[in-house]
DNA sequence: TGGTTGCATAACTGAATGGTAATGTACAAG
DNA sequence: CTTGTACATTACCATTCAGTTATGCAACCA
């Protein structure tokens, strides 16, 4: 488990944020975040669906782990993993940060649309 | 440019989350987009505040640019990047799926907290 | 015109990534 | 106690990545 802190406002470190966003750039990861998310799952539960190796899989489970995004723990010789929100929290916290930038864009866009509309009637 | 599309809705090839969650998971390509949310930069201004040559920044730069998360013009010699927020309002959505998930952890995290304080003011 | 500025591109290197097959190991079940 | 299940670990391979130096090229400037 993480370190505790008592705020929801502890910022990430940038090595947590390239851990993060690396381990959300492949496919196969964000699929099995995304299986997680329904709860935890064995890694033979989370090989079933994809065509690679169970070592394959637990290469990815060890990439989402070292990102905090997932942890470990114990069932007879199962061992199930659980989704971990915090960094996913932390990557989102990043993003606001441009929130506006994107919005913005919108308002273009929409004052765009606007434009057109009011070329049909005239 | 990308195509054009109405809706704001319309939803992120999984090959384009690989490109822009990769393109974020580098502290410099993060500190270049921190940059140019103030607006337009060249090359050279770029390079600056980082101790690499000017070829490395320019190979961030193409990361960046595949991504989508920047575009360039054209001044004299120079080539100026602009940011372009549609990936990071793309990125943004698909964290948005998990939000549910970190909020439910807060909330556990405000019940202890208010366990403890209760624990104080017998 | 000839030098300088701004940037791109190429060629190379070491390290990291993503996959494989083979093997090891802890636990459970007969 | 032997066997099977669930998973980790190792060794190996091809590819990609992040950086370098060297070079090329277009546009401005004296």
């Amino acid at each position: 488990m993480q370190p505790f802190s008592y705020a929801s406002s502890n910022q990430p470190s940038s090595a947590q944020l390239d851990a993060t966003f690396g381990a959300l750039a492949d496919p196969t990861r964000r699929a099995i975040l995304a299986r997680l998310a329904t709860g935890p799952a064995s890694v033979s539960e989370l090989t079933a669906p994809f065509q690679m190796t169970q070592p394959a899989i637990s290469k990815h489970l060890r990439v989402l782990e070292k990102a905090g995004l997932i942890s470990r723990s114990q069932d007879a010789q199962r061992r199930p993993r659980t989704i971990e929100a915090q960094p996913l929290a932390q990557a989102n916290e990043w993003l606001e940060r441009y929130r506006e930038l994107w919005e913005a864009r919108y308002q273009q866009l929409d004052s765009l649309l606007d434009e057109m509309k009011s070329m049909r009637t005239p």
